[in-house]
DNA sequence: CTGCACTGAATCGCACGCGACATAATGGTC
DNA sequence: GACCATTATGTCGCGTGCGATTCAGTGCAG
């Protein structure tokens, strides 16, 4: 009973977990080719919908900290994707901008989501559901601290 | 068009992701009162379902590299948790066991569940539903490389 | 029995990811 | 204007995670 019901926990905290890992390591050969981890793939989709952000801005929807973030924005930066320069009306934020170099890449990021609908077989409709389940999960988890 | 699809497939690849460091950073308070991480909990779920295994056949099961295991096995054998030693048979391979010391925490290992499922507030039928179809999922992605 | 390909672990370098802490700027309050 | 809590970012240490490589042991071919 207790051995029953801690298998099946963590068998789904375990599904997530090993899921992530492998759509990271699936994707890893075409992030190669951009230059981008997956982590940077996702701060870059982030700066393709909404220019011009700060740190916390951007940790705010991929749920990081600026711990994490500032160093992955150097690399970026270091790369030539994005310009980071402090706010003059608030030295304190600093703001993300994309470079030429770093818009171009929006075009050449296709291969991911064409790549995923491949991986889906098409069934767009299944990866919604599943999406919104995820992410139901996500907020119980969120909102259930301890 | 190619915005829209590019949107859907990265939210659902990082639903799965925020979620697995939502559950994460959620089960650290726990873990930490039992000194372990969330990687070498499921070391621990390993081993207690079958003491005494091999370096690949944990990373088999967990889909994990030897680089991987090798220095978090240490670290539980730093611990007192588990014992390494090489099979006498196979001198290439290293064997896992667990110590007295880290069978005694699976009876401490309940309250892991015992959080998920009141996070899921007990609708383990869900719980299962969203397991099965990410499992999928992590299959599809697995078996469609590139 | 001597190579020689193979296998299983371990090592190395790099990039997350976080908690704890440090630093600097801001915006009050007195 | 000086003090002080708050806010935004950055730094540090530690533990994953992986690819590339190394190394020791195995086992097969000749």
């Amino acid at each position: 009973m207790a051995d029953d019901s801690l298998r099946l926990d963590e068998f789904l905290c375990f599904a997530i977990h090993s899921t992530a890992h492998a759509i990271n390591r699936a994707t890893k050969p075409m992030l190669d080719q951009m230059g981008l981890t997956y982590p940077q793939y996702l701060v870059m989709v982030v700066l393709w919908g909404k220019d011009d952000q700060t740190v916390g801005g951007i940790g705010e929807k991929l749920f990081l900290e600026s711990s994490t973030l500032t160093p992955l924005l150097k690399r970026l930066e270091a790369a030539g994707y994005v310009q980071r320069s402090r706010d003059p009306s608030d030295e304190r934020q600093v703001r993300v901008r994309l470079t030429d170099k770093g818009r171009e890449l929006h075009c050449r990021a296709g291969c991911i989501p064409d790549w995923f609908r491949e991986a889906f077989d098409g069934d767009m409709d299944e990866a919604r559901e599943l999406k919104s389940r995820i992410v139901q999960l996500r907020e119980r988890v969120l909102r259930h601290p301890e």
